[in-house]
DNA sequence: TTGTAGGCGTTATCAG
DNA sequence: CTGATAACGCCTACAA
């Protein structure tokens, strides 16, 4: 590859004098400028990254670190990061975590030998970075976590209403007449399952409902988890008349597992996920569940890491974005037999729905 | 960050020890090394890949170009990329183009600048990446292509044999008794939408079947277009009584279509997929498709590359991984009155299966 | 076995 | 306005 020497010898200037006419770092008169953009232009030349980073004491890299881009869950968000980074010049390094801290540890300690413009991190676990972060912020780059957050955190943020959009979810399914609720939650030590199991049990709470402790059961955030949780669930008596899943993949789990049960969703059991991931609207039934914007995690957390790089020294954003409630076909009234021991009352209230 | 000048000083010995030590390019007395060896502990210390990189003239950065992270076949691929490159001691820069050629080339031009060890492509378009990928080979880093192949490509590649894939996929679906049978494919321009026409069109010449030419359809690898060209074949006089579609998310599309018009599916039409994407199983029915190895495209691509890295200069490599036909139950035996002039002999055929 | 010094390609400072 | 020149942090001859 030419190099800016090239480019001078070319233009018959100095290297001093390329570099200002690519950096706009001072006036060249035009004829020169010209010449300089003729030969970058013939020779095709694109200046090191490398050795502009080392030189500026930062680059244009972002480092993304997320649990495990398979999940359906992070690719919307890694989209989102990616193309308001590279709109702006910069470019991702991705890094996968699979919720292992030791790994997430690896990863920060090796991006920042790169001098990234910052960092985006979907938290690997409960663990606290914020000795990571500081080391960053004194390398002058930003941190910024999103979906959800480790303990004492108290940089930049970008979550879901996690709590909001379980309570609403877990509100639907009580105005629709269900007494006996269950849930399904993520690994309670991140910060989205516990604030999806407090929206769940404010719901509960507030209806004046009665929740079994057994009717909350903990597992990892996929299919098998929900699957093998919904079982237990399945054989409680009472039984529950809906399950508010932790996720959507736990709710999938959910699905096949009343339907091996001989049950049928949404008549004896409904069942309401967490995410709105493409796929709710392909299972059978069709997946009700909150709809958190993915996307938009990943563009606002990158906006914010370059406001920040731009000078924007204001105090920790802590920005949560909305949820929405987008209702299928896996949720309905509870029917007769299975609510035997709720009020007439509230299954006609459900009705008026 | 302490630098290494800080720790040959902590230490007590030249700057050109510590290198040593820590690169073991000479052999350093045992006290020395062990000093060295704390004060790199101590301090933390983790060297600056930038530096190194511009020294060594090579970084141990993979650039990883694909088209959309958010199409669900593409995950795997990246993680089965990032999960050899990690433990090689390798990271992903990871680049979108959305199938835009113009993305594709800045990206190329612009990773080359971090001199990376060497680059996973996924092309975006008919595009011819010869020069890009020479430009790469003469900077000492490898390209592999996976997936689907650029026009005249001669460099290393690794795909899944689609033409393999698509044949078995409609011989089966002849076996069952098929014979008027439809393909909804990717955009031809495409090697890998190209190639599964071709192993389409091969088992149905060889049943010896009549091919309308508008039962060939193509369209984007997508839902919307799936669903649109189906609407289109379900119109069609006669009417196809089965679908092989391009990939998967064309098969949902389709099955959308299908159920839209009022038709049953696998009764009155079956739908043969191609990806085996996980929503194929969750989908109503069920969808049955070609299972092709996402994942081991990616560990394959980033192993060749490391390969070549440690010297490998054998000719280049085209690796092609197998298929598997995964049934499930969107395709069945066509209905007597929908396979009205098929023969009683290849229904019969199709019992004994 | 150890230390010194040159240079990778840039940017930025500072004279001219 | 323009051109030298000194870093940035590291690796690697080469010398000692």
């Amino acid at each position: 590859m030419a190099n800016m020497q090239e480019i001078a010898r070319i233009a018959g200037v100095s290297l001093g004098t390329v570099s200002h006419v690519l950096n706009n770092t001072a006036k060249v008169s035009e004829p020169k400028r010209a010449r300089v953009l003729e030969a970058v232009q013939a020779a095709g030349y694109q200046p090191s990254q490398l050795a502009r980073g080392l030189r500026r004491d930062t680059t244009n890299m972002i480092g993304m670190v997320i649990p495990d881009i398979t999940n359906p869950f992070f690719p919307a968000v890694v989209r989102g990061a990616e193309d308001v980074a590279f709109s702006n010049g910069y470019r991702l390094i991705l890094c996968n975590t699979d919720n292992d801290h030791s790994k997430e540890i690896m990863h920060l300690n090796e991006l920042r030998t790169y001098l990234p413009a910052g960092l985006i991190v979907i938290p690997s676990n409960f663990s606290d970075l914020t000795t990571q972060a500081e080391s960053y912020r004194r390398a002058g780059s930003g941190v910024v976590c999103i979906d959800r957050l480790p303990r004492n955190w108290s940089g930049d943020s970008v979550t879901a209403d996690n709590e909001a959009g379980a309570y609403d979810a877990t509100r639907h399914l009580i105005q629709l007449g269900h007494t006996k609720l269950a849930t399904i939650t993520g690994p309670l030590h991140l910060t989205n399952a516990m604030d999806r199991l407090g929206g769940f049990k404010r719901a509960v709470k507030e209806a004046k409902l009665h929740l079994f402790p057994e009717y909350v059961q903990e597992t990892t955030f996929d299919k098998q988890g929900g699957h093998a949780k919904t079982l237990i669930l399945l054989r409680l008596i009472p039984r529950p008349t809906a399950i508010f899943a932790g996720n959507d993949m736990i709710a999938l789990g959910a699905l096949l597992a009343v339907r091996e049960a001989g049950l049928r969703c949404p008549e004896e059991i409904s069942i309401m996920g967490f995410d709105d991931l493409d796929l709710a609207e392909t299972t059978n039934p069709s997946l009700s569940s909150v709809a958190q914007p993915g996307y938009q995690l990943g563009t606002t957390a990158a906006q914010i890491l370059l406001d920040r790089r731009d000078g924007d020294t204001s105090p920790a954003k802590h920005i949560v974005l909305e949820t929405l409630l987008h209702l299928r076909n896996s949720v309905a009234p509870p029917s007769e037999e299975t609510n035997g021991n709720s009020s007439a009352k509230s299954r006609r209230g459900s009705k008026q729905k």
